[in-house]
DNA sequence: TATGAATGAGCTTTCATTCAT
DNA sequence: GATGAATGAAAGCTCATTCAT
């Protein structure tokens, strides 16, 4: 196995470990184990430990950037991606055995912390961070244009409020349920989301405009 | 000086310390000299380097029920309540600067990051995290409540549902915050808040229903 | 209560607490704490840590000589005292109970490792023990010329060495028990000692010469 | 030099250092100092201070057993055997020459400590422990059994009385010697075991009884 | 390309001792 | 007489990194 792929798999197998191990208390020596490979051969290939968690995050946001475009990639309702938003651990999952990281990223919290691990402790990030939610909210306004010109959503739409709220709403919801424990996102996402699609649907399906 | 002030004291000055350091990163050493006591001082009062860390977001999770408590307690118009809630920073400096903790947490982000560390490490914590945002939640239906007798809000409105909008959109804003250091939230936040507020409102301002 | 009284006290508790606890691994908290007192109060009555342990080891080795002097000091036939060695442990407990000591010393193995850890701390101490065990061979020679001259042993026996024999043995047959956890000389310690009676008796019971 | 033989070298030049230096006194930096390795090194091949201690003592045990069985297995007569049992410090000399460990156990006094420390801090030793002694002790008795039927002693004796005795003594005799600082053993051990051999040998040289 | 023994700086922790009260 | 908060020196231990092989 040439270098390149060695160094690809060492990245990917790295953040697998980094996705339920912290890494500041992780020693390399673990990190090694855990590899299955020795603290030499890590030190062929990267620069040394944060090197290494560096190269894991930076991969990390790589494949978070590509499952953002290819879930907004897809063409449909606009209506129906929203119901989907909130089926995320399922994509990861779909998405983290395709790439052979099993089921690390099986909760949404793994993602989050080594996220946040990496950003503060390389603010250097924040760019691609950035770029990564920038990108998805771009997409989100595309969506809607797409959208109303089909006639699904209302063309007076402050379509750029709109998809802020559904980026924040939706990270909020996954970060009440990483600190809480509790996935109240699965049934309230829905109902919130119900309650914005009535707001911006092009013929509203309930004239006298109660909710619930 | 007693040993429980001192204590306290402590607790505070260490609260103040993790609000801008590491804590894993951060030694000991500097934590002491921060502090303005010996390493031996530190293990008079604590068990270990960790148990003072617990010792610290304990407190700050004790400090935040209060602060949300208090935002919460004012009985105004729901409107205005709302509009208020990203002035978070303001209230933070003012309820910092009251307890003697300064200008530590200027910045929303120095919060997250300190309580998303504490709660990875302690997952004990949660439960604490969890009684303050369900209170937060609670204390949200109740003031609708009131509003929709005053007649200020509509009284068929997903009360439940709209308390868990508004809390994990505000959480989602302000996570997008730390992770990107754009604070979008300053401008965006108040027109999406708008926006829901004229979906719960008794009267529609806005009888055509169009956004923006 | 006076000074003199609580820092005997205060000793003999430190006694009880070396009977069971290293003394390099206790700290002086432990010690505080099991005594009862404050660390202030031990740098009261001792020079520190180390003065206290010295001062219980002499006391200690005081208890010591008492206890060898009255058990040998009991006027009755030289073959009830050897019968009588390997109850050791029974009158231990009774000595240690008399002066408040409870049963700290209920085994001989306590006794023995305190007394050389003391030893080895203060090689000065060597004197005091050298004079106990010498005293006790001395006070087995006098109690065997008592014997000769009652006619129960015979008059040329070797005495000063006998004294040697069972002193060792009796010392010998302790240490085995103590680092082997097998009281064989409960067993085997009477045997033994017929065998040494047998030989220096002055009227050979068994006149055929055979053990057993 | 590859791992195991390193391994090994430590523990027998710790089990050197231990011989003279207590385990709880020495600090690790003493012990790294007198290995001639650093610290880390000592960490590369043991758990701890703990674990070095535990390993040198096993390796002690190990030794001992070693001795006591060469010193067991010449096929000579009982008598020279037991002649030559307080001849230990030159036994110990020339064994711990052979494999490189000098002098250090040139005082049996040494080897004495060293084990009951280790006995007290690891109490599961004394199970090698105390296969070391019954196996002592077996052999003695294999030894009489052999001498019984050539003849050398008497066929009724109670072996294992005698082996008991034997053994007790010797330890008795040495550890007095420890306590003490004097070698009364290498003066009175001889005549004790004298009057034992007489005891026991097939042909009383002295059919009047007498000692001394 | 890969190893893992060895390092040493710096970490967390312990604790006998002091001293203001 | 007695306290216990505070100290600081030194302990045990960790670990990223190096380097001979």
């Amino acid at each position: 196995m040439g270098s390149r792929e060695t160094k690809t798999r060492l990245e990917l197998q790295a953040l697998l470990f980094f996705a339920t191990n912290d890494f500041e208390r992780a020693s390399l020596n673990d990190i090694a184990e855990a590899l299955g490979v020795t603290k030499g051969a890590i030190y062929h290939y990267f620069n040394g430990k944060d090197d290494l968690f560096k190269a894991a995050a930076v991969r990390l946001l790589d494949l978070m950037h590509g499952w953002f475009a290819q879930a907004l990639s897809v063409d449909r309702p606009f209506k129906a991606f929203m119901e989907d938003l909130f089926r995320i651990e399922e994509m990861l999952l779909t998405a983290s055995a395709e790439i052979g990281l099993g089921n690390a990223f099986s909760e949404y919290r793994n993602v989050l912390y080594l996220m946040l691990a990496a950003i503060k402790k390389f603010p250097e990030l924040n760019e691609q961070v950035d770029r990564i939610y920038t990108s998805f909210r771009k997409a989100l306004v595309a969506l809607m244009r797409t959208a109303a010109a089909r006639g699904e959503i209302r063309p007076d739409v402050d379509m750029e409020a709109v998809a802020y709220e559904i980026t924040a709403f939706y990270e909020g919801a996954l970060l009440l349920g990483a600190i809480t424990y509790r996935k109240d996102y699965k049934v309230l996402g829905p109902r919130v989301y119900a309650a914005i699609w009535k707001r911006i649907a092009a013929e509203d399906p309930d004239p006298k405009g109660g909710e619930g």
